[in-house]
Order: C-alpha cells, then structure tokens, then sequence
DNA sequence: AGAACGTTGTGAATGAGTTCACAGACTAAG
DNA sequence: CTTAGTCTGTGAACTCATTCACAACGTTCT
C-alpha cells in the first residue's frame, strides 16, 4: 500500500467532521458532505476513500464509523510512538500546551533545553531534561518522533543527534531545511514563509488558496 | 505576471541561504548551491528564476545582490500592510515573541482578545486590544493581514468579521478550514495535521519528505 | 585565436494530482 | 414490479509541476 502525503493531510480533515458528526448521532455521510466541509470536490473524497480501499453504497453513501475506524487504523499513534521536543523556549511551550490539552493521544515523552533554569522543571505534565540526555531518552522511552523547536542556527546539529539516536520522523519547526538520511522524514513548518506566501497573495498578485503545506 | 504559490514559498527559502552568502561576500551562486541547500533540483531553481524573470550569466551563475532585489521586489512588505493577531492565548503570544524577535519587517500592529485579563496589556511590544475594538483598528491601522490564532468554534466567526472589516489575507493556526470569499487568501497552518503526517511517515508506511503546505 | 569546460535558458517529456463523466448499484415511490 | 432519482467507483482526460536534455554562451587555459 502506498498513500501519499497529500492524502494523509485530507484524511486527517476528514476525520474531524466524522468525529463530530458522529457524536451528532450522524450515521451516514456523502462525498459532497465531505467536500463541502473541505473546499474540493466530492470526486477527489471519493478518490481519496478509494485510495485507502474504503467503500461506500450508493444512495446510502459512506458509514462514518466505519469510515473513522479506517483512518484511525491508519493515522491513530501507536502506543510505542513517543515524542521528544528539543527546544523548550516560547514556542515549545506553546506546543507543550497545545498537545497536553488537544491532543492527548501524542504523548510529549520529555522536552529538552540547554538552559540550566528550565532543567528539572515539569511544564505541562511534561519534564524538561539537560541536552546531554537526548540520547538516553529517546532509547529508552520508545520515541520516534522528535519536534524540533530551536533556533535555526542549532537545529541541523539537533536533527543529526535525533538521527543518530534513531528518530524516524521529525516536525521542523526552524527556518532552515534539515537534511536527514533516506528512512527518516521531516515535515517542516515554517511559519516566515507561511507569512510571506499570505502577503504576496494578500496583495493580490496572484490567486489561489493552500493548505499546510 | 502570474506566480504560482510553490514559486512564492522556494523564493522565501532562496532568499535565505542569499542573505547569508551576502553576508558572507559572496557574489555570484549557481542553480546548484541553491538546489542543494534546498533539497531539489537545479532545474527547478532555473525554472523559478525564470519564472520571477531573473537572469543569470552562463559560467558565472547568479548575481547574489541582484536577485536579492528582485525576490525582494516580490516579498518584502509593504509599509501599508500591517497584521492583527485574533487571540493572545499560549499560540497566539509565541507568535508575537516570534515575530518581534525575527521578523521586525512585519509589525503587528495589534493584538485581540476577549479575555479581559489581557486587554491593555502590552505583549512583546504590541498592545492588546478588546473584542469590539477589532473593525475600528483594521480601518484605522491599514491591517491587511490576520492571524488567525483562536480555538476552533470561533475560527469561522471570527474570520467573517475580519473578511467584512476588509482584511486581504488570513493566516490560519485553528484546526478548521475557513471559508472566505474570492479576493480573500487563507493560509491553514494545522499543527495536528502536520503532527499526523510525521507519525505516519514515520512508521514507514510511504516515502515522502515535504515543506509547509 | 581556438578549444575545452561548465553553466544558463528553455522546449519537450514526464510525472503527480485532480477532475470529468458515466456505468452500475441501491433506494424509494408509484 | 417498474421507474425515477441519486450516489458510488473508476477509466480517461486534463491540468499543473517537475525534470530532462541540449543549444547557446561566457570564461579560462593553452
């Protein structure tokens, strides 16, 4: 099976309107439901369903149960999938935060920060520990995935510690491109270059409309 | 001219590694320091110069200061183009310390919130406003651009005011797609669906590295 | 001056992602 | 039971983005 980025991000959409139309005792759903939720067309729902073999009836459409129970086989943490965050400055927090209360699922295992006053202390549920225990922890914590929230200028040394401790897959958050070897994968979240692409288009040079990515 | 989004967001990354060659006295790269710092391929650095109409010499490359300028002519905001923040919570302040700190070029001109603990607040040098004072500070301070930093169930009541108060461009941190009219840009900038995609690329179940979006 | 090299600019080929369009399927109503 | 209506599943068409491949050019070396 090979599902591609773009389809992940849309499922991962898709299953906050499930979600809520579940629990509005919704049973049944419609590409066009969908589509209309998410600004596309029913046809690229229906795409996308078939792509991770979801089927629906006609006339009856799509089971929401059912259909979340499909993506959450696939995109539902893993309970061996741990998260370390490196860089627990304003930013870090801020996603400490966002996770401990959105997102309890993506347990944050530690974080990790080179200043001495942070050291020790608990934020969010979550222990801040020395940068010399990067390693340790992510062996013995069962973590594959690691946030990266430092400065730009450290981040590529951060990645290549993470990679050699055996991360799989890393949430950039520095302006800078990480470069990790084949097996490993970054997804980068650059919030300057977010901001530019809604001031260019802001002023009305050209026109379309994204998501993430 | 037309530039496609893609363009906009490697322009912002080229503009990057420019800066610090400049920095560093250098004059002239080729398509192939750029590719390699980015992580593609020469040809389409070549293509999205030609496509901004820059020019560069055979066997000297590209003039680092001139297309400095030309992305720039691009990129750089303009005076008259200012932001408001929607919602000083943890995401929201980590925003304004963010910007402050590494974009002065993008002043936020205000923040909003209705919790009246925080209006009159200063934070990071930007006052905190309340809700109703949203339309009047749009009018008054020639904002173009809002951030969008708010809990999802007031996301879409909140982009309608900034929409009919005549805002040009959204930035968008809730977990919703917000509907705007033609004219008007969004920019969804989704933590947990970035956060999803990571996971699953990280278990292996496909191969793909990707930016923003 | 001439030859060798490495780079740009770009038409054409390729590839990825999206949308079209319709056959087949199911439901409900007559 | 039959008909009308609506939806799914999907091959094919299309659109957009990326990469290939090479002529043309500037530089450097002899």
């Amino acid at each position: 099976m090979d599902i591609p980025n773009r389809v992940i991000g849309r499922l991962s959409a898709y299953r906050r309107h499930l979600r809520r139309w579940l629990s509005e005792g919704r049973e049944q759903v419609y590409s066009h439901d969908l589509a209309t939720q998410e600004g596309i067309t029913p046809a690229q729902v229906r795409r996308d369903l078939m792509t991770i073999g979801y089927t629906g009836s006609p006339a009856r459409g799509y089971d929401v149960h059912g259909l979340l129970t499909r993506i959450g086989e696939l995109l539902d943490p893993r309970p061996d999938e741990g998260i370390i965050l490196i860089g627990a400055g304003r930013l870090g927090r801020a996603m400490l935060d966002y996770l401990a209360a959105q997102h309890p699922e993506y347990p944050v295992r530690a974080a990790i920060d080179n200043d001495p006053e942070l050291v020790g202390r608990v934020i969010h549920g979550c222990r801040c520990h020395a940068d010399g225990d990067l390693e340790d922890i992510i062996r013995d914590e069962q973590v594959t995935i690691g946030i990266v929230a430092v400065p730009a200028d450290s981040a590529q040394d951060v990645a290549d510690r993470l990679v050699r401790a055996g991360i799989r897959g890393l949430l950039n958050f520095a302006p800078v491109r990480l470069r990790v070897p084949a097996g490993v994968y970054t997804q980068d979240l650059d919030i300057a270059v977010s901001l530019e692409k809604v001031a260019f288009l802001a002023r009305g040079q050209a026109k379309a409309q994204e998501t993430h990515e």
